[in-house]
DNA sequence: TAACAAATGCACTTCCATTGCACTTACTAT
DNA sequence: ATAGTAAGTGCAATGGAAGTGCATTTGTTA
């Protein structure tokens, strides 16, 4: 089991108490994550610093960026091997109606999609909405 | 061929020469455009009239709303038989990442999407990005 | 043409994202 | 250990897009 530090040193970021905190709080979320939220789970602490270490995360592949139409960024912690940083990510996005919440469903790749003759695909993004698990149980 | 007003009478929208004439540019736009783009084309007019006139169009099923990823909201016209307003629009819009443009694929629909059990698919949302067939020639 | 409803214009507001700059903290080389 | 340098942090401010309240104008209908 890596430790927060190992984590954060083999992503060649230097390692300051903020981000392991914000690494943490990552961790221990299952769901993708606003600016906001991470704001209101460290009051003390500077809405820029957060703002830069999510940036940080997300230069060196922590952490990807989610567009699910909400019209506000959504970030959460990378697969292994993910390579978000290349290509978009693969697997598909879900955001419930219901509780408002969004989660990678990193099983479901996405297909391959026909674009017609002279276009070339370089990425695909793709959200479903609906109701999730928790909420139509 | 229906007149400008005849379309907009038939979806049950009062004429007005502004309503008639950002529908005239949307229609010789064939591709999506942005809130400043009809702003940029008509700058006598104000904001507020622009944002309101592109939502009773959206209301009335005349153009249909795009999240490409850019951050920034996109409309288009509908097709005709468009049912955008009941289930997400059902083609695939297509952003290209060199001119920047976001165009409809209304001919391309959206493959079904298989999510996990306990989870229910209201609407997709599907962007591909690459290179468009202007760009890419 | 009078009366009413809807459309428009202006001024604000809110929310999120982003930046410049000063200050502090962490690493590195002596 | 210490000084020097690079990176991280905090504060203040900016900018863009979206949205709203209200007064005025325009269109429709009786
Ligand atoms: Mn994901
Ligand atoms: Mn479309
Ligand atoms: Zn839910
Ligand atoms: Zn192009």
């Amino acid at each position: 089991m890596e430790t927060i530090e190992q984590v954060l040193e083999s992503k060649n970021i230097r390692v300051t108490a903020m981000r392991m905190l914000i690494y943490k709080f990552l961790v221990e979320k299952e769901v993708a994550v606003t600016l906001s939220d991470i704001e209101n789970a460290f009051v003390k602490a500077d809405r820029t610093t957060l703002y830069r270490t999510i940036k940080t995360f997300e230069e060196k592949v922590i952490v990807h960026q989610i567009d699910d139409g909400t019209g506000i960024t959504k970030y959460a912690l990378c697969e292994e091997g993910c390579n978000c940083d290349i290509k978009n990510d693969l697997h598909l996005h879900f955001h419930c109606n219901n509780c408002n919440e969004t989660i990678c469903l990193t099983e479901h790749k996405i297909p391959q999609i026909k674009v017609p003759d002279g276009f070339v695909s370089e990425n695909v993004n793709l959200v479903v909405k609906g109701i999730c698990d928790k909420c139509s149980g």
